[in-house]
DNA sequence: TTGAAAGCGCTACCAC
DNA sequence: GTGGTAGCGCTTTCAA
């Protein structure tokens, strides 16, 4: 690997030219310039990042915590975001947390030992502010954090709400998701808001959980719990289609003889059969503005707005009644 | 944060020593080595990565190469990379490369300015290595690789076709993932050695692709094509899911109808109903032992495997008919 | 407009 | 056993 000194020598400068003619800073000849630039493409020269941050005491890289990896919707969230720091230049280290306080703290200090330059957390973990960089919570906002982007999850969970009250016969189980996320009280918040005002018959199923591993159990203590039920409100995709294959194993058809609708729009839900009716989450605008709102916080550009709300989106497909 | 001057100044030691003791090298003296911890308790000292690695030239970072994140199947990979690499504390950075060989090579710049000491790929493209480090291939593993971690993929294809084999009355088709990836041939050799072995007639179907995005325009081409077929052999769960989705819409059932099996038991196969019979691959295990590998590489530890091969296993779930 | 030199935090050599 | 110091590759004063 060639160095700045290779270069200097190379194009008859210093290395105090060679590093003002990468950086756009100070004043540097025309002429030094194209030499510089000739000495370079000839060395195949890149910059060492490495001694570039010990320097700045920040590199471009950002972390990015997330909560379970298996899950589909994080790798969407991911890719947003990875998109928006290749555009700028930076790179993005993933931490799998799986709601792990211990794990999230390593990868804290792990980050701040690399001189991180900032981090996007979707992790769950209460005052998990590691550190005074810059910091965006994704997807699970608390009302006390500075940045952050979400959805709006009250709309959510009335839009799926809604679409069920449409078609609903007998009794709506709504299966809660952990009440130690906000984003999944808000939901269940809205559902039940439309629910109220429909005046439809419905329970609240604590399922407590989100992680895909559970979904099969809730799936099944759900049929145990319940039998005079015709519909279901799920708190995510991956449950709700675990619903659904309880639902035929029982000798069940979706929608007929039970509707649901799921929430986040995974990419399997296109794929399931019948298609999973789901309420939208943009999870690639998420990762995407999440990123953006970071390296505008990073770079110290002014911020319009520190709290990003994005709005969800009922998607149709099959598991809903027709108009009955 | 603290630097390792401020320890030697409240440890009344020199630099030197205090660098010794953090990295057990060279002689400390059993009082030194207790005033230096003492000092980095209470200041709440850690060392910083980039300085060290900017002298060692390698950082304790690993990149991971994946061609679709969105692909359920690779952030399984990626977990096992990331537990192994964490437990032997080194960091993962995750880049996803779309079978995009531009992607690929910005990302390998990227590795080499931060000092990457390592990197993991199950990128497609061919003559990739575009680095003299450490690099192991995970999956798609070439003849000419020096170091690499794959499955069997012949004997994975054969499983397939025997489970397939054992129940199949009419024409099977075989569906044929991408010819320019080393496993998909195999798979598809297997496939067809098995069925030719046993007299069973088949036909191969191009499918060209492993984007989750095609899946559902391979299934309904799939039906347009041949009408004479009661059993497939798909080349990936993807795959295979959205052609259960297509045959229900036609009217089929499965495996009644229509019988099939998959190929990876991404975790969705476990969900999909009925549910996906389908042929394992060890894609955590391909992520963890991939990375200690690369690890081993890394610290130059004796290799006693330059190519570790797993073994495939069949999954049975429901979508093969019972004995007939 | 340029270059010499200090220094980011750490490791390793060498002398004591 | 220990400490002084050079140097990893870069950026940034400061003088010239």
């Amino acid at each position: 690997m060639a160095t700045i000194k290779d270069v200097a020598k190379l194009a008859g400068v210093s290395v105090a030219t060679v590093s003002r003619a990468l950086n756009d800073s100070g004043y540097v000849s025309e002429e030094s310039r194209k030499k510089v630039e000739q000495a370079i493409k000839e060395l195949e020269f890149t910059p060492n990042e490495v001694a570039r941050s010990l320097f700045q005491k920040s590199s471009k890289i950002i972390g990015l915590l997330l909560p379970d990896i298996s899950n589909p919707y994080f790798p969407i969230v991911a890719k947003g975001v990875e998109d928006r720091a290749q555009e700028k230049g930076y790179m993005v280290i993933l931490g799998n947390v799986e709601d792990n306080p211990e794990k999230e703290t390593t990868y804290m200090k792990f980050f701040s030992q690399y001189n991180i330059s900032g981090v996007l957390s979707v992790a769950v973990v209460k005052n998990s502010r590691h550190t005074n960089g810059p910091y965006v919570l994704l997807e699970r906002a608390s009302d006390k954090e500075d940045y952050s982007v979400s959805t709006d999850d009250v709309l959510g969970g009335r839009l799926a709400a809604e679409a069920i009250a449409k078609h609903a016969k007998g009794k709506v189980i709504v299966i809660a998701g952990p009440k130690e996320v906000q984003g999944s009280v808000d939901r269940l918040i809205g559902n039940i808001e439309v629910l109220k005002e429909k005046y439809i018959d419905y329970e609240v199923f604590e399922s407590g959980t989100f992680q895909i591993s559970d979904a099969e159990k809730i799936a099944y203590d759900l049929f145990e719990r319940y039998t005079d039920f015709d519909s279901v409100i799920a708190s995510n995709d991956v449950t709700a289609l675990a619903i659904i294959k309880e639902a035929h194993k029982r000798g069940l058809t979706v929608p007929e003889d039970l509707q649901l609708i799921g929430y986040d729009n995974i990419p399997f839900s296109q794929l399931s059969s019948p298609g999973l009716t789901t309420i939208g989450q943009p999870a690639y605008d998420t990762g995407y503005k999440g990123a953006t709102l970071l390296l505008n916080l990073i770079e110290k550009k002014p911020i319009h707005n520190k709290k990003v709300k994005l709005k969800p989106e009922l998607v149709v497909r099959e598991t809903l009644r027709k108009e009955s």
